[in-house]
DNA sequence: TCAATATATGTCATATTTGATATATTAGCA
DNA sequence: TGCTAATATATCAAATATGACATATATTGA
């Protein structure tokens, strides 16, 4: 079983119920959550480097703070609809993204 | 006003619902909508490409042949989370998925 | 043409995501 | 240390996305 996967995983906020449902991830499950996990290190990443506060991200896409710590947290909660428009909204253009879901670990 | 993205729009579902709403549309919202049309077709294309029936990709992903259909119509009311599980499951890669939102129209 | 199969469209109860709010925790600085 | 701004976390009602279903419309092959 692979450890350190689910370390990575709980780090960023994915709480796994059980070693069991952990062990079911397929493929294709774990490239869904990596990409949003880099989606949301990208956000964290963009908006620190433009000096931007959570709170003001918020205001932009008409949204709250708390919810944009969620996004960077990685919550399993957001979607990667809401990710997409927050990243668009502060900069990112698609080749960013394309880069960044490319490029994900 | 620029009737023929208007035009592509309805086309692929968006019905808008009068034209001072589509004027409203910002670049970050007509990327992401581009981005959204753009996964949309290129999940048809992988489908037919590989010769799957909605049903059989509906199996996969424990959904139904109506939503799939709705994906590749590029419906409004299927998340971004939908269509990247989807193309997932039949195949695609995240450098796939990467491209095609690089190069979408 | 006529099935048969595939796809499109509309609706709806249920599930998930959402912004908002409250509040806890952290980071930086006087 | 205390003060302040920033960030994190928990909760919840409202908004949105979902699978399922019915049914309409294409599409294909005999």
């Amino acid at each position: 079983m692979d450890e350190k996967k689910r370390q990575k995983l709980e780090d960023a906020g994915w709480r796994v119920a059980s070693t069991a449902d952990f062990l079911d991830l397929t493929p294709d499950e774990s490239a869904y959550i990596e990409l949003k996990l880099a989606l949301s290190k990208h956000l964290k990443q963009i908006r620190t480097q433009k000096e931007l506060t959570q709170e003001a991200v918020a205001e932009r896409i008409k949204s709250s703070q708390s919810r944009v710590a969620k996004m960077e947290a990685g919550d399993p909660s957001v979607s990667i609809d809401l990710l997409v428009k927050t990243l668009l909204s502060i900069g990112a253009t698609r080749s960013d993204l394309a880069e960044v879901i490319a490029t994900a670990k």
